[in-house]
RNA sequence: GCGGGUAUAGCUCAGUUGGCAGAGCGUCAGAUUGUGGCUCUGAAAGUCACGGGUUCGAGCCCCGUUACUCGCCCCA
């Protein structure tokens, strides 16, 4: 019996993770610039919190959560109700008045995987709490965009609209159902079905004859509130001060149910249908319904595994990778002993070390070291044992040199090496 | 939940009108004793996804199942 993993799951082999690695490295640093500060909570939360704060008739909690323990708990999935009830709980409004975190996590869904759509999968976000100014909105734009940048990702659109508070949308859409339903015959079924369930989302639709009647439907930023409005505007502004470059687009819309004003996508034209690869905005009513005081907030989240793919699509270069500094070869099984001490003891010293378990020849251990692209390689047996010098070899460019056989001799010297070719700059 | 595509060696894939299961890469072993890369030689490696059917004969044709994958819906 074989066991296959879950569908829409993926191991992450030792390849990948270095390449995720390196992309944390690099979202940790932008955060630290930001002055954001890493938060982690518990990989499920009771099933209530996710009812209550993303909406008991949106796609996910009434179809694709994970739930369990008669339906006690459910396996998160998004993060931003977790963090906003840790933030609760543990009563980080009293540390100061604006809290900035982050996260990258994985999360579930019981969704049909397709490309770039896992079941479970990974985000990194950011919930700016505490603050309703505009800045605030700006900031956390830029830190997506400039995430972004750093990669060199240039082929994205940055997509911004307000969508308002609750009361400015139910009024809107009362106004375009009306204006849908006297074009009933011409719409496609599944508009049908949404026009009663959730009117908004058929903005969303790619139909090109749904697309010419919605051009000249009403537009939900005209029914918005003049301080609303003037706020967008002045976002608008200061992103045109950064020069962020960025689309106003009036029919984007969110899928959860505690967004208010600002909404922001970014698109990816890399990635397939699922071609957003970070999406947020402005939730100023959801603490308030957790039980806190009223409290102003924005945030996004950013999928990991879409990144990855535009990464993987563009030129960018990961950085080199860690190659073991020596290899430690050795004759046979007296020398094996005097050698597995060698390398341990410059394991423990600080250089990275391989030596082999399999008591193959000479040869093959040579060939396993080029194979590793390893920098230095030594082979020990009852020569070197006997005179206390081994032959240090070069592997890049194939010279050796005689060298006392002990560990302190062969860490000076390579970590001398090492020291002046990272200096110099590599190519 | 609904569609389309795919399934052959560890990986990427060929396999003709149905006639002995293949290549490249990788792995392993050799090419003068204890020294890698390049080259050469050789080897291991397969329930052709699974179960039925047609046929003298099926990787190939038919039916079913499963898995993967790309879309719809939804989202990151």
């Amino acid at each position: 019996m074989k066991f296959q993993k879950p569908k829409g799951t993926y191991d992450i082999l030792p390849d990948d993770s270095a390449k995720r690695n390196f992309l944390y490295q690099k979202i940790r640093t932008v955060c630290n610039n930001f002055n954001y500060s890493e938060i982690l909570t518990p990989a499920f939360e009771k099933t209530e919190l996710f009812r209550r704060g993303i909406g008991e008739t949106s796609d996910i909690v009434s179809k694709e959560m994970y739930s369990f323990n008669n339906d006690e708990f459910t396996l998160r999935p998004e993060l931003t109700a977790g963090v906003i009830r840790a933030y609760l709980e543990n009563n980080l409004y009293n540390i100061s008045p604006v809290t900035k975190l982050f996260y990258i996590a994985n999360m579930f869904r019981r969704e049909r995987p397709q490309a770039g759509r896992f079941r479970e999968f990974w985000q990194f976000g950011i919930e700016l709490i505490g603050s309703n100014d505009v800045h605030s909105d700006a900031e956390v734009i830029c830190l997506g965009v400039q995430l972004l940048n750093e990669f060199g990702l240039l082929n994205v659109t940055t997509k911004i609209n307000s969508i308002g508070s609750p009361a400015e949308r139910s009024k809107y859409l009362e106004i375009l159902k009306e204006y849908l339903i006297s074009y009933k015959s011409d719409l496609s079924e599944i508009s049908l079905i949404r026009l009663e369930k959730n009117p908004l989302r058929i903005l969303d639709t790619k139909d090109s004859r749904e697309l010419e009647i919605l051009s000249s439907a009403p537009v939900l930023y005209d029914y918005l509130s003049t301080d609303t409005k003037r706020r967008f505007e002045k976002l608008l502004a200061i992103l045109d001060n950064l020069n962020v470059r960025f689309e106003t687009d009036y029919r984007l819309v969110r899928g959860f149910d505690y967004y208010t004003d600002t909404a922001f996508e970014i698109h990816s034209g890399e990635l397939g249908a699922q071609n957003s690869v970070l999406g947020g905005g402005r939730y100023n009513n959801l603490i308030e319904q957790f039980g806190g005081k009223p409290t102003p907030a924005i945030g996004f989240g950013l999928g990991i595994e879409r990144l990855l793919i535009m990464i993987g699509k563009s030129n960018y270069k990961f950085s080199q990778k860690n190659n073991p500094d020596l290899y430690v070869g050795y004759t046979d099984e007296t020398a094996q002993n005097f050698a597995f001490g060698i390398a341990i003891k410059l394991r423990i010293s600080g250089l990275k070390v391989e030596i082999d378990f399999l008591n193959r020849s000479v040869k093959s251990q040579l060939k396993e070291a080029n194979r590793l692209n390893v920098t230095f390689s030594i082979v020990i047996g009852e020569n070197e044992i006997n005179s206390g010098f081994v032959e240090l070899k070069n592997m890049h460019d194939g010279k050796s040199l005689k060298i006392k056989l002990s560990p302190n001799e062969i860490y000076n010297f390579i970590s001398k090496y090492e020291n002046e070719t990272s200096t110099t700059g590599n190519a």
